[in-house]
DNA sequence: CTGTTAGCGCATTCAT
DNA sequence: ATGAATGCGCTAACAG
C-alpha cells in the first residue's frame, strides 16, 4: 500500500501539495497537479481512510439502527439509507436491536464506539427521554418512522392515525357494520394511533366502539391466529377485521382458512405497511401502504444536510394510503 | 472525549500501562490495575476505535456484499453474519451488489477503500478468476453459498444437484410422470445444478426427460407466471412443477390461480430456499430448504478463525432438504 | 512489570 | 501557491 509520502516524493512535490490536489480544496499550480495525478496512477495510489478519519476526525460512516435485518420491512428501510448514503460516498454500518431496551443501548454503544459521523434509527424501545439525551450528546440523529417531542426535524414519520382511519373507512364503504380490531402492543403510539383512527372512522359513522371486538396483539404473525381465535370465541359477530399491521393480517388469514373459512367471503381482512408478501398471500392482501422507504431516504438526507453540509429538500410527515386487493369484498345483507 | 492520555494522567501511570490494561495482553500490578478501572470509569473513557485501527491496521470490520437488501434470503444472511461477528465484537459494513458485475466490482472496491479487514460475500456477477485474483491480494475473502475452484476453503456451498433431486424425487414418489421445470438463469451454477438433479431423478425413475418441459428463468417472480404460461401453452400436459426457486413459485403459483386452477389438485409445485414466505403463500409451499443462515454463519467463523485466531469449527458443504406443506399432493390417475 | 519513544497516514496550521 | 512542521489517539517495540 503507498502511502501519500510516496507520491509526493514520485511527483517530486511535498506532502501538502499531495493532499491538497486529493481534496481539491485548494487550488495547485496544473503542472504539479499533473505531476501528482500521474504519481497516483502509477502507484495505484489510494488514501487510507482510518488516517484519514483520525486527522480530520470524520469516519464518513452513518450508524444504523434496525430491529431485525431479515424483515422485508426493515429490508425496505436498509436499502433506501444505503443507496442515499452511497451516493454520497458514505457508508453504513448496521446493528441490530432486536426490540429490546438493553440489545438497543447497546447496539448504539457499539456505533457510538466505531465513530460513526450520525445514527439513524428505527428504535423501537427506546425512551423518548434517552433519545433526546444521545441527541444533544452533539452527535446528530435521526429518527425513522417515529415522532419524538422536541426532536421535530429529527424525525420522520407517518400519519398513523390516519392510516386506521382509511382501513376501517374503506370496509365501512364496503358495507361492513361488524368490525372487529386486532391492534398492536399499546404502549407503541403506532399502534395506539391506528387504533384510535380506527375508532374514529366507526364514531364518524355513527357506529358504536365495542371493546370486545378489539385484540391487544403484539405485531407477531402468531398475534394474528391467537387475536382471530379470541375475537370469534367471543362470540360477537364480526364480518370485517383490521389487522395493525400485515404479519397479523397474514397470521388471521392463514388460520381462518384453516377453520374452513372462505376468503374474503366470510370475512374481509385489512393489513398495515404493505410489506412485500403482502401480494403473496391468498387471498392477496388489501391494506395501507406505509412508505417506509421514503422515510428512510429522508432521514438519510438530513443526515447528509446536518452532518456532510449538503441542501437536500426533506419531507418530515407521510400520508398513507390504502391499496385494495382481494382480501375485502361488499358485505351483502 | 477523553483521551487515554488523560486516563494515565489521572491514574497516576503512563500510557502503555493504560493501554496494557485496556487489551489485557501483558500482564500488570493489580493496583495499578485497579487505578486505571478507576479512572476509565470516572472519565467516561472509550478507546478510539479509528486511532487504533491506525495504529495496528485493523479496523474490526469486515465488509459484506449482498445483491439486495430487502429480500428475505439475503436477510438471512446478513442476519447470521452479524449476530456471529458481533459477538467477536466485530462489525459489519454492508454493501450493496445488484447482480451486476460493475456495481459488484464497485462495492468491492468501495469496502476496499474502507480498509475491512476482510470479505464475506455473496458474489453473483463476479467471476472466478476476479474472486481469486481477489484472495490473492492479502485480503481474506469468504464466499458464501458459492463454490470457487482454487478457493475450497474460502468457500461454503450447498449441493444443489442434490436438492433439486430431492424436489423432483418427491413428486414422483407422490405418483406424477408429466413433471415440468422452471429453472434459473442457466449460467449461474446453482441454478443448473438443481436442474441437473431434476434430470438425475427422472432418469432415475426411467423416465425421459423432455427439454420442452423446461423453461429458463431468470430467478424472479414474473418469470414464475411467464414460465407457467409459456410451459402450458407449449401443450404437453403435465401435473407438477418444480421452480427452482420460491419466488418463481409463488408467481407460478398465483398465476395458476388466476388462470382458475384449483391447487394443489391441478397442480402441484414445488419451490426452492423455503424463504420466509413460503408458508404465507396459498397453498404453503412445499420446497427445499436451503441453510443460507447456517452457511452465513460459517463465512463468518471462517473468518474470525482465519483472520482474528480463533479456532472454530467450519463447515463448509450443506446438504438441503425437503419440506413438504401442502403445495403438492398425490397424482390420482 | 512499567515507562519512554516512535510511528501509523493524513489534514492542517504556519511560514515562505 | 507551496513546503515544513505538528498532532489526531493509540499500539508496539524498546529500555529499564
Amino acid at each position: 500500500m503507498p502511502t501519500i509520502y510516496q507520491v509526493a516524493e514520485r511527483a517530486g512535490v511535498s506532502l501538502s501539495t499531495v493532499s491538497r490536489v486529493l481534496n481539491g480544496k485548494a487550488s495547485v499550480n496544473k503542472v504539479l497537479k499533473e505531476r501528482v495525478d500521474k504519481a497516483v496512477k502509477e502507484l495505484n495510489y489510494r488514501p487510507n481512510s482510518v488516517a484519514r478519519s483520525l486527522a480530520n476526525s470524520r469516519t464518513d460512516s452513518i450508524g444504523v439502527l434496525v430491529p431485525e435485518l431479515n424483515a422485508p420491512f426493515f429490508g425496505d428501510l436498509m436499502q433506501a439509507v444505503e443507496s442515499t448514503l452511497r451516493a454520497a460516498d458514505k457508508h453504513v454500518i448496521i446493528s441490530v436491536g432486536q426490540n429490546c431496551v438493553e440489545t438497543e443501548k447497546d447496539a448504539v454503544e457499539f456505533l457510538i464506539s466505531r465513530n460513526c459521523d450520525a445514527l439513524i434509527m428505527h428504535a423501537e424501545a427506546l425512551s423518548d427521554e434517552y433519545l433526546l439525551e444521545l441527541n444533544q450528546s452533539k452527535l446528530p440523529v435521526a429518527l425513522v418512522n417515529r415522532q419524538v417531542e422536541g426532536l421535530p426535524e429529527a424525525c420522520t414519520s407517518l400519519d398513523n392515525e390516519k392510516g386506521g382511519y382509511l382501513a376501517t373507512r374503506h370496509l365501512l364503504e364496503l358495507g361492513h357494520k361488524d368490525i372487529a380490531y386486532i391492534s398492536g402492543p399499546k404502549d407503541k403510539s403506532d399502534a395506539s394511533l391506528r387504533l384510535q383512527g380506527h375508532k374514529r372512522a366507526l364514531s364518524e359513522a355513527g357506529l358504536p366502539v365495542d371493546p370486545q371486538l378489539i385484540f391487544n396483539g403484539d405485531y407477531s404473525e402468531e398475534d394474528g391466529k391467537v387475536g382471530l381465535l379470541e375475537l370469534m370465541a367471543r362470540d360477537i359477530p364480526f364480518t370485517a377485521l383490521v389487522c395493525a399491521n400485515d404479519w397479523m393480517a397474514s397470521g388471521a388469514l392463514s388460520c381462518a382458512r384453516d377453520l374452513g373459512m372462505s376468503l374474503p367471503q366470510d370475512l374481509s381482512i385489512v393489513g398495515f405497511d404493505d410489506v412485500v408478501f403482502a401480494h403473496h398471500v391468498f387471498p392477496r392482501l388489501t391494506t395501507v401502504s406505509n412508505p417506509i422507504a421514503e422515510m428512510a431516504e429522508m432521514s438519510a438526507k438530513y443526515i447528509l444536510n446536518k452532518v456532510y453540509g449538503q441542501a437536500n429538500e426533506v419531507q418530515h410527515y407521510f400520508e398513507p394510503s390504502l391499496v385494495v386487493r382481494e382480501s375485502t369484498v361488499k358485505h351483502e345483507g
